[in-house]
DNA sequence: CATAATCTTGACACCGGTTACCGATTAAGA
DNA sequence: TCTTAATCGGTAACCGGTGTCAAGATTATG
């Protein structure tokens, strides 16, 4: 009788002549096992191209081998990077990305993740900003016993639980390399509000000023929400101001692109009426003309550490090497700032 | 003694009083089963927040309930579109979706799709181009019994295994649209060798031209790889032919972009001196200025179709409301386009 | 050489659901 | 009343792996 499907365990324990107990030992790599019974089990297992059934597994171990990325962010670069990162730490294992973008604003929001959650019984999720600020989330992760690592702008878990990046001391050193350049008018374009990373980066902004010593008018600051349009927006409303600004911080890349587009709409040269700083390095940034000056944000990275954290000590912790928790964001000078043309300081 | 975990299939069996296999019979809605009993157990169900445990489900049943987006996509946007519109369709099923990039141009791409595969015993693969225009990638999803439904811009596979646009048929109308406005010297910025898509658009754009007798030399091509960059590279490549050509299709939103920001490096403005027409219309389309006028490329409701096509007859094939599989493209008028400034027919 | 300690290995129950088979109970129809 | 059908339970086997524990083989020790 022909055998349809996928060789399972007893083919494997029948013809190498041992019981399925010791394939099983040689598939987990048990070490109390003879070398020869181990070859001759793996020959067999190559020859009939074997593959131990998941589901199977994950029944008798009592989890499964899932991993969920939580996101709500707008970004589809961000996202993409994050699954990028994270799959690049799941290289290997028997672990799998589950995907589930989140319905931002949404009252259910919450209610449709426990129900996520609880269907699953995923290993563990990843959260992504700005989900991952959101303390409830972290609570019910807890509460359903559910791992999680949250990614953010800043550490707001214990190191077990959270892996950051350092945004407000970028964007301070960001903002210190303008004064460096002689600009004294400095514009903001800030974040939303509820994004704990335009928090942090309004912050550094700010740091960088008053320890030069330079006032920020409120005049000097717009909001944005990190889209192309509010950077538009929010640039005309700086621009307007006199005397104009001659340098402009953006919280990220996009609206910077938006920012461009303002100026030039008025004839302003960048980088020699108006420098301009942004924040993540996404590929617009490199592709805006002239190509922009901004903070890398390597979320990518972090994403992979995430990840890692995510699953160490799911194995016998036998690579339990610590994750870094905290990254630094490092700028990236490319053609969008200039010493300003008109040095009135 | 405290139970730890879940409820199990047992502890509702128990406390409604019925046997496992009634409770069993209620979740999978077998029809045979007195109302009263149905509702009595789940109101248990509800009271115990009980949920089956979906590997054991998946053992029993003997096929898991994933399934798997393989991509290697560069646009970000597009492949997250797609995921979009694939959770719209596993919404409210016990599907979840796996994602799976692969490498484009790697020798072992595969090899790693089979090993894929065959780990996690995916109920289906959704293939999104350009690996879905790959007929060994078909062939091997079918060797190894894993349904597949491909997605794609021309019909190279039965309906049952294919969604596609038709953008041959859409490129042709939007050039059209650009010889009513009175363009003959018309530009094509084609997209790589090896996308089908870029085939397809190519077509469109030589029947539109053939059909209203225009001729097509050889110099008003420059091909592109559908990034900024390389859009830009071609532009300057076609505004450095005399006379200039006074319209230009782009196989893509992006490579459009670049085309923008090569024309007004040039001092061309756009629409006057210049139009332009693009492909996707990718949130980048709005943001350029000016607006561009462009196609817009339904993927995410092509992956929702797709996802849909792949789970009927999960079910009882109750719902087998045979999915379209083929979607027609629009042409979204905005502000790239108009008349030529030098009526010189 | 006897005995203990160690190494290998297999029998068996179990994870949490499923189906198959058969029997029991109840209700409806003849 | 008897037949028929619908509804449900009991038992058992199964999906394809895992843990426990003890037996048999091997080696070290007295």
């Amino acid at each position: 009788m022909q055998k349809t499907g996928q060789p399972t365990i007893n083919d494997v324990a029948r013809i190498a002549g041992v019981s399925k107990k010791t394939v099983s030992r040689v598939i987990n790599r048990s070490p109390l096992l003879n070398d020869d019974t181990r070859k001759r089990v793996e020959d067999v297992i190559g020859e009939l191209g074997y593959i131990p059934n998941p589901q199977a597994r994950a029944l008798a171990l009592r989890r499964n081998f899932l991993i969920g990325l939580v996101h709500d962010n707008p970004n589809a670069q961000t996202v993409l990077n994050v699954q990028q990162g994270m799959l690049e730490a799941l290289q290997g294992t028997e672990f799998e990305m589950v995907v589930r973008p989140l319905d931002r604003g949404s009252a259910t929001m919450l209610d449709d993740l426990r129900h996520f959650l609880e269907r699953q019984r995923l290993f563990g999720v990843l959260l992504m900003p700005p989900v991952s600020e959101n303390d409830s989330v972290a609570k019910l992760c807890d509460s359903i016993g559910c791992r999680y690592v949250r990614m953010g702008s800043a550490v707001i878990d214990d190191s077990e639980h959270m892996v950051a990046s350092n945004d407000r001391e970028a964007v301070r050193t960001a903002t210190e390399y303008l004064i460096e350049q002689g600009h004294r008018r400095i514009g903001l374009v800030a974040g939303p509000h509820g994004f704990r990373s335009a928090r942090e980066r309004r912050l550094g902004f700010e740091d960088a000023l008053a320890a030069a010593g330079i006032a920020l008018p409120r005049s000097m600051i717009a909001d944005g929400n990190y889209t192309f349009e509010s950077g538009l927006v929010a640039a005309e409303r700086l621009l307007d101001v006199m005397p104009r600004p001659t340098a402009i911080f953006s919280s990220n890349d996009e609206m910077a692109a938006g920012i461009i587009h303002a100026a030039r709409q008025r004839g302003l040269d960048i980088p020699r009426d108006l420098s301009i700083i942004g924040f993540d390095d996404t590929p617009i940034a490199a592709h805006v003309w002239p190509p922009l000056t901004t903070v890398r944000w390597p979320i990518a990275s972090m994403a992979r550490s995430a990840a890692l954290k995510l699953i160490a000590g799911a194995d016998d912790g036998s690579d339990l090497v610590e994750e870094p928790s905290l990254f630094l964001s490092t700028l990236i000078r490319r053609a969008s700032v200039s010493p300003p043309a008109d040095a009135d300081t």
